[in-house]
DNA sequence: AATGCGAACAACCGCTCGTTG
DNA sequence: GCAACGAGCGGTTGTTCGCAT
């Protein structure tokens, strides 16, 4: 196929983006939206390639783009979708709001692989997160390996209890699927259909004494009482009772939630 | 003060995918 | 079915900045 001649026209500007820039192009996408990014330069006026107009909008001109930091729970939770997606930045910028794909993948590369290696180097490292990313280290593979999958999510595909095996303290956290062909799309596809949080979800949740961990989730007595795949109810009496894991961050929990129908319930 | 080095981040490049004619 | 095209994605590179020497 041929490919479209994009920035390597003669005149269109390269490298850093200056405030004028900047201005021109907020300006004439708030005006006119972005529906055209190809035409969109010429008719702003911009000596830049549409690419690189997405790019810059996309990145770092878009109103509901959160600056700064990321928090702890956001590190975590980019590890732990990591863990799940492998290098598909875009499905995990879609998972927390205010990020972008490029965003999360310098901090990846610059901050959470070491955070990584680090965990692997410790002896008594919780472990769960160390080897699939090591394994999802070098690409989006992480297939043709027997997967810790880290929480049933995969609810969806309805696993027999006997295809779950309980490791060690979390009733759920360690349960490992064991696949003879890695991921499979249809359950990629479930990934991608992780639903945004409900809004009463968090206000029962953060009412916990302990904020990364839903009030509306028990510690069970029995925990082999728990069958797959769960119901509203089981899945509100599921508990966690580690505070190891306390930092693995909510959306974990909202999953199951979910998946077992607890959206119902909320609404 | 000058220099070297690594971390962080912005931007580019090349590819794939989806759409359209 | 095929080619052309635009959009989007992930990998990579370039630049800037802060810190150590």
């Amino acid at each position: 196929m041929a490919r479209s001649p994009c920035c390597d026209k003669m005149g269109l500007k390269k490298g850093p983006w200056t405030p004028e820039e900047d201005k021109i192009l907020v300006a004439h996408v708030q005006k006119h939206g972005h529906g055209n990014w190809r035409a969109l330069p010429k008719q702003a006026g911009l000596l830049r390639c549409g690419k690189s107009c997405r790019l810059r909008w996309v990145n770092y001109l878009r109103p509901d783009i959160k600056r700064g930091n990321f928090s702890r729970e956001e590190e975590d939770a980019i590890i732990d979708l990591h863990e799940k997606l492998g290098n598909r930045w875009s499905a995990i910028a879609a998972r927390l709001p205010g990020r972008t794909d490029n965003e999360i993948k310098n901090v990846w590369h610059t901050n959470l692989k070491k955070r990584l290696k680090k965990k692997l180097a410790t002896p008594n490292s919780k472990g769960h997160s160390t080897a699939a990313a090591s394994k999802c280290d070098s690409g989006s593979a992480c297939q043709s390996e027997p997967v810790n999958l880290n929480f049933p999510g995969k609810i969806s595909s309805q696993p027999s209890s006997s295809e779950f095996s309980s490791i060690t303290d979390s009733p759920i956290r360690n349960m490992e699927i064991h696949m003879n062909t890695g991921i499979k799309d249809e359950q990629m596809d479930s990934l991608e259909s992780f639903p945004e949080i409900h809004e009463s979800f968090w206000s029962d949740a953060l009412s916990s004494d302990n904020s990364s961990m839903p009030s509306a989730f028990h510690t069970v007595n029995d925990e082999s009482q728990l069958q797959f795949p769960l119901s509203p109810a089981d899945a509100l009496e599921v508990g966690y009772g580690h505070s190891s894991r306390i930092d693995d961050g909510m959306e974990f929990w909202y999953d199951v939630f979910i998946r077992a129908g607890g959206l119902q319930e909320l609404n």
